[in-house]
DNA sequence: ACGTATTTGTACGTATGTATC
DNA sequence: AGATACATACGTACAAATACG
């Protein structure tokens, strides 16, 4: 008994997604088409669009579809007078850097300004 | 109509479980008892259950139960010199930790040794 | 302005599998 | 072995949000 047919299928996807198949900021197949592309209950497609989401590499919105996201990673070095801290993201933040509800924002605080990141995609790097 | 029951029944699992009448270690009500207790199925139950674990609240594990989490938050002060990062959880780290599969673990190094923190209840506070 | 089609969200039911006690 | 509890997976129906003509 291998994995579960949710885990499976999320695999796929995100080959997909990963392979360029899916293209960032385009919508997967809805729901109805995975189910019928893929012969399960909508049930277990939800489940794999979840984790997807879950990883970081989709978001859902409602009446509309499933996204791929288009994030890259980005490492902040922690240096001297530097403050940073997280909080949830603004309704305007959760447009302009495409996040869900409910997700958090870093806020990295410079001298000569302030940037926000989105807090699943930042890494905070600390050197001496 | 205000929030979906899922989301209703969370906030009142909540409130027992931050009332200390479901106690920390313990489980809470089977399934089949909060679906009776509350009339509604076992779909609607389980997606309140998912929420209060997204929530760091409580940990569901396989045929057993879904028990209340003991952890307290724990605020580690950066200064120079010390190294943070977070990855995966290994699995013993989940069970001395109280983990749930897939959870993630900030890991601090400093000069006299290591020390690793469930990533959901660690809070990172920079000061200069 | 309006209705219709599409898509996701919620909620119910049922059955079976797996893990634990 | 049997009972209990959570996990997965199928199905159905309707609501809500969105898109489009």
């Amino acid at each position: 008994m291998g994995r579960p047919a949710y885990r499976q299928l999320a695999d796929i996807l995100r080959e997909r997604i990963e392979s360029g198949r899916y293209r960032p900021r385009k919508p997967l197949p809805s729901e109805l088409h995975l189910r019928q592309e893929f012969g399960v209950a909508r049930d277990t497609i939800r489940r794999a669009l979840a984790l997807l989401a879950e990883w970081g590499l989709v978001r859902t919105i409602g009446g509309r579809g499933t996204f791929v996201r288009a994030v890259d990673r980005v490492t902040v070095r922690m240096e001297p007078g530097l403050r940073v801290f997280s909080r949830p993201a603004t309704a305007a933040e959760r447009v302009t850097l495409d996040l869900a509800e409910g997700a958090y924002v870093i806020v990295i605080e410079r001298r000569d300004g302030v940037e926000v990141l989105p807090a699943d995609s930042t890494e905070i790097l600390v050197v001496e």
